[in-house]
DNA sequence: GCCAACGTTGGC
DNA sequence: GCCAACGTTGGC
């Protein structure tokens, strides 16, 4: 089993969207490296579900993958905002996972507080300038970052 | 709103 | 294949 931790604005979709929802596709990822991670997860993996360009960013939850990866058709719409107009059924390069709410933390670990942790200098989310919107968690990151609620 | 960092695009 | 221009991300 693996652990990861994936960014969304809360503005286009919380962690409370997600409870709300129950299950929902984590879908609209655009950047190769991050699709690249996709594609490694399976059913059972957890994530970090982290908040974006918000006040204050961080971390709210967490939850879990509860599908294989498969082909991301919001790509193949152009109503959709995740279009991509040179995506078509015969070159689809874009997945989603089905995802599901484990908890969300009674407080927000705050990107802040995240920055005064020890032993998470290999974490990508740290790294200067990082955009990156998928990424893996160690053992040893998920365990300092899940400790700090 | 600003801007640094980074990915993508397109001319050559 | 290079690289300048441009668009996007995302913290502050």
């Amino acid at each position: 089993m693996a652990y990861w931790l994936m960014k969304s604005e809360p503005d286009s979709f919380s962690i409370d969207d997600l409870r709300s929802a129950g299950q929902a596709p984590w879908d609209g990822v655009r950047n190769y490296q991050a699709r690249n991670f996709m594609r490694n997860m399976q059913p059972r993996d957890s994530f970090l579900f982290y908040h974006s360009s918000c006040k204050p960013p961080g971390i709210a939850g967490i939850g879990e993958i509860v599908s294989e990866p498969y082909p991301d058709r919001a790509a193949l719409d152009p109503e959709n905002p995740y279009h991509d107009a040179k995506a078509s059924e015969d070159r689809l390069p874009w997945v989603a996972v089905n995802v599901t709410l484990s908890k969300k933390f009674p407080t927000l670990l705050a990107l802040a507080d995240i920055k005064q942790l020890n032993g998470l200098d290999g974490l990508p989310l740290l790294h200067k300038g990082n955009r990156l919107s998928v990424m893996p968690v160690t053992p040893q990151q998920w365990a300092i970052l899940t400790a700090a609620t």
